[in-house]
RNA sequence: UCCCCGAUAGCUCAAUGGUAGAGCGAGCGGCUGUUAACCGCUAGGUUCCAGGUUCGAGCCCUGGUCGGGGAGCCA
C-alpha cells in the first residue's frame, strides 16, 4: 500500500525530496492516512500551505485562514456572489466556498466550471445555510486549470456505470469512484494490518512464471519473440490449461489439457525466448507462498494475478488482485477460522475508517450494504460439509436449472440459494469430492473427499477458495497420477514434502470481490481503477 | 465461449414503416444564502458500421462492432 500522509515537505526540495519524505512519514506514522483525520503537521514536517478538504471539514474552526485546492464539483450563482463546491478526493464531502464580488479574482468566475481546478484562499466561517458546518469565505480565487463545459464529460447529475467506464481517466472525480478508491485503500490497509499484527511475512511472489503447472486457469504468455514474424497459429483467447491454483478444478485423468489436444506441431523453439522456456503471467502466488510457509512460517502474498479466460461476467477480471496467506501447522479448521476472522476484520476496519463512503454506498448504490456488512461481522459463518449442502439443496424442493448430484460442483444458483436464501449469511463449504478439486488438496480418510473450503457470501458468491495441502509425499504422488499429472514436473513441489514436511493450509481472497461485497457495486469492473477484461485495456 | 437484450443530442431515454422529441447538461438572462438550487430563453443529430427489402427505414432483414444481463471458468 502507498503510505499516504497528510504531511508533505514543500518548497525547493523538489519532487524526489517530497516523495522520500512521504515514504518516511508513512513508515513512521504506521497507520497511514485516515479520511477525516488529516494532520496539518506530521512528525515535524513543514506545514502545508493548503489544507485538505477532509481536514477543513473535520477540524476547521471559524476565523482560521486557509487555502484549499481541488476540483470544482459545482457552482451556483447568485446576483452578487457564487457558491463554489470543491472536492480534492480526501473525503466524500465537498467544501463550499463563497466567492463575492469583492473577492480577488471574482472576474475569473466564468472559468470556474464543473471539472476545473482552483486554489481558493480565504477565511473559515460558520455556514449561514444548512448542509455544512463550515465554509470558506474567499478572499482570493485562482483558476489552476479550466475545464471546457462544452466538452467536459462529467455533469452534476448521475451517470451510468457503463458511461463512466468509457472515461476511466475521469471517473475517479465522481463521488462513487472517489468512495470506491478510498474503500479499496482501506481494504488494502486492513489486509496488511491483519497479517502484520499476526506476525505474517509479506512475500513478493513473482509476476512472471515459467511454471507450466501453476494452474488455476488459462495464462497470458510473456515473450520477446517476434510474433509478427511467426506464422499465425490462430491462438485466440487462451489455449493453455493446467492444474493447480487455489480452488481450481483438477485436470481430470480422462481429460487431457487442450494443449495436448492441439494436433498442430509446435514450431516455436522457446530456447530462443527471453527466459529460455515458455513464460506466462502468474495465475496464483500459492506455490511461492507454500515454499515460504514451510521455511519462514506464516506468510502471505498480495499482488496482481492474471487469468486469460474469456470471462464476461460481473465477477471476473483478466487482471485482479489476490491475497494468498499460507500457514504451516494449520489444519483445515484453523484455515477456516483465519478466513472468517480475516473477512470480518476487513469489514470492521472499513466501516470504522470510511463511514461517510459506506453511508454513500448504502444510500446511493445498494441500500442493503450496511446491513449486509453488519450481518457478516455479527454472525459466525456457517460451516457446512459439501455432502450436507447437497442434502439441503435436495430437500429444499426448489427447482434448479442444474441438477444436484453428489460429486458434481455446485452451480452459482446453488451457492446463492445457500448463502442468500437458506442461511442468509456467509457459508464455508468444505470437504468437497476429490474429483472436482485440485491435486494438492489433502485427501480425507473416506477416500472420497478432500480438505477444500470455499467461503461463499451473499451476492458475490465465492470470495475465498482454499484448502489444507496434501503434505504426505506418497499420497501426493498418487494423487498427481490420479489427476493425470506427471510427478516429475513437480519435483520441487514434492521436495517440500520430501524434506521436513508439515501440515499446512492456505487460501486465496479476491480483492475486487471483497470490494464488490463491501460497497454493493454491481460490477467488478467498477471495483478496480482500470479494469482489464476481454477486449478492454484502454486506460 | 454460449443464451437473451440493447446501441437515437454531451448524458439518460422517447418516437404505428411517413417532418427526430423530452428531461438533464451546456450558452445567455433573471433571482438577497444556495445544496442534484430555482424561473425564462437559445443552441444542439452521419439515429453504431456495412449491405439489403421498400415509393419511403431510427423502426423490417442479413452480417459485423461495441455494450449490458445471465451461464460456464474461477477469486
Amino acid at each position: 500500500m502507498t503510505p499516504c500522509s497528510g504531511g508533505r515537505k514543500i518548497g525547493p526540495s523538489g519532487r524526489a525530496g517530497r516523495f522520500a519524505e512521504a515514504v518516511r512519514i508513512g513508515y513512521a506514522g504506521g497507520t497511514g492516512a485516515v479520511p477525516g483525520r488529516v494532520e496539518g503537521v506530521v512528525d515535524g514536517a513543514v506545514m502545508l500551505t493548503h489544507r485538505k478538504v477532509a481536514d477543513i471539514l473535520k477540524n476547521g474552526q471559524p476565523g482560521q485562514t486557509v487555502e484549499v485546492k481541488g476540483w470544482v464539483r459545482t457552482r451556483r450563482d447568485k446576483p452578487t456572489f457564487s457558491f463554489v463546491e470543491i472536492n480534492d478526493g480526501s473525503c466524500m464531502a465537498n467544501v463550499q466556498a463563497i466567492v463575492e464580488s469583492t473577492t480577488n479574482g471574482y472576474e475569473l468566475l466564468k472559468e470556474v466550471t464543473t471539472g476545473s481546478s482552483v486554489a481558493i484562499f480565504g477565511t473559515l466561517k460558520e455556514s449561514e445555510g444548512k448542509g455544512q458546518r463550515i465554509e470558506v469565505l474567499a478572499t482570493s480565487l485562482k483558476v489552476l486549470g479550466t475545464a471546457d463545459a462544452h466538452t467536459f464529460p462529467l455533469q452534476k447529475k448521475g451517470h451510468s456505470m457503463e458511461f463512466l467506464r468509457s472515461i476511466a481517466h475521469l471517473r475517479p472525480r465522481t463521488n462513487t469512484f472517489g468512495a470506491m478508491t478510498r474503500v479499496r485503500n482501506a481494504v488494502c490497509w486492513s489486509i496488511h494490518n491483519f497479517f502484520q499484527t499476526r506476525g505474517f511475512l509479506y512475500i513478493n511472489s513473482p509476476i512472471i512464471t515459467t511454471s507450466d503447472c501453476e494452474g488455476a486457469g488459462e495464462m497470458f504468455q510473456v515473450t520477446t519473440l517476434d510474433l509478427e514474424g511467426l506464422e499465425s497459429r490462430d491462438k485466440g483467447l487462451g489455449t493453455e490449461k493446467a492444474a493447480g491454483g487455489d480452488g481450481g478444478a483438477s485436470t481430470s485423468p480422462s481429460v487431457p489439457s487442450p494443449s495436448t489436444l492441439d494436433p498442430r506441431p509446435s514450431s516455436i523453439d522457446y530456447s530462443h525466448d527471453f527466459f529460455g522456456k515458455k513464460a506466462s503471467l502468474t495465475v496464483s502466488g500459492q506455490l511461492e507462498a507454500e515454499i515460504f510457509a514451510t521455511s519462514v512460517g506464516d506468510c502471505y502474498t498480495f499482488g496482481p494475478t492474471f487469468r486469460a479466460e474469456n470471462s464476461n461476467t460481473t465477477r471476473h477480471l483478466a487482471e485482479f488482485w489476490m491475497v494468498e496467506p499460507e500457514m504451516p501447522f494449520y489444519e483445515l479448521e484453523d484455515n477456516m477460522r483465519l478466513a472468517e476472522e480475516f473477512i470480518k476484520t476487513i469489514i470492521r476496519d472499513v466501516l470504522e475508517r470510511c463511514p461517510d463512503d459506506m453511508q454513500f454506498f448504502n444510500d446511493r448504490i445498494e441500500k442493503t450494504v450496511l446491513e449486509t456488512c453488519r450481518n457478516i461481522t455479527d454472525h459466525e459463518f456457517i460451516r457446512l460439509p459439501y455432502t450436507e449442502a447437497i442434502d439441503i439443496l435436495v430437500k429444499s424442493g426448489k427447482k434448479f436449472e442444474y441438477p444436484i448430484e453428489w460429486g458434481k460442483d455446485l452451480q452459482s444458483e446453488h451457492e446463492r440459494f445457500l448463502t442468500e436464501e437458506h442461511f442468509k449469511q456467509p457459508v464455508i463449504l468444505f470437504d468437497y469430492p476429490r474429483q472436482i478439486k485440485s491435486f494438492y488438496m489433502r485427501c480425507n480418510e473416506d477416500g472420497k473427499t478432500v480438505r477444500a473450503m470455499d467461503v461463499l457470501v451473499p451476492r458475490v458468491g465465492e470470495i475465498i477458495g482454499g484448502s489444507q495441502r496434501e503434505e504426505r509425499y506418497d499420497v501426493l504422488v498418487d494423487r498427481m497420477k490420479e489427476c493425470g499429472l506427471n510427478p516429475e514436473d513437480y519435483w520441487w513441489y514434492l521436495d517440500l514434502r520430501k524434506y521436513g514436511t508439515v501440515p499446512h493450509s492456505g487460501f486465496g481472497l479476491g480483492l475486487e470481490r471483497t470490494i464488490l461485497l463491501i460497497t454493493g457495486m454491481a460490477n467488478i469492473r467498477d471495483c478496480i481503477p482500470f479494469p482489464r477484461t476481454p477486449k478492454n485495456a484502454e486506460f
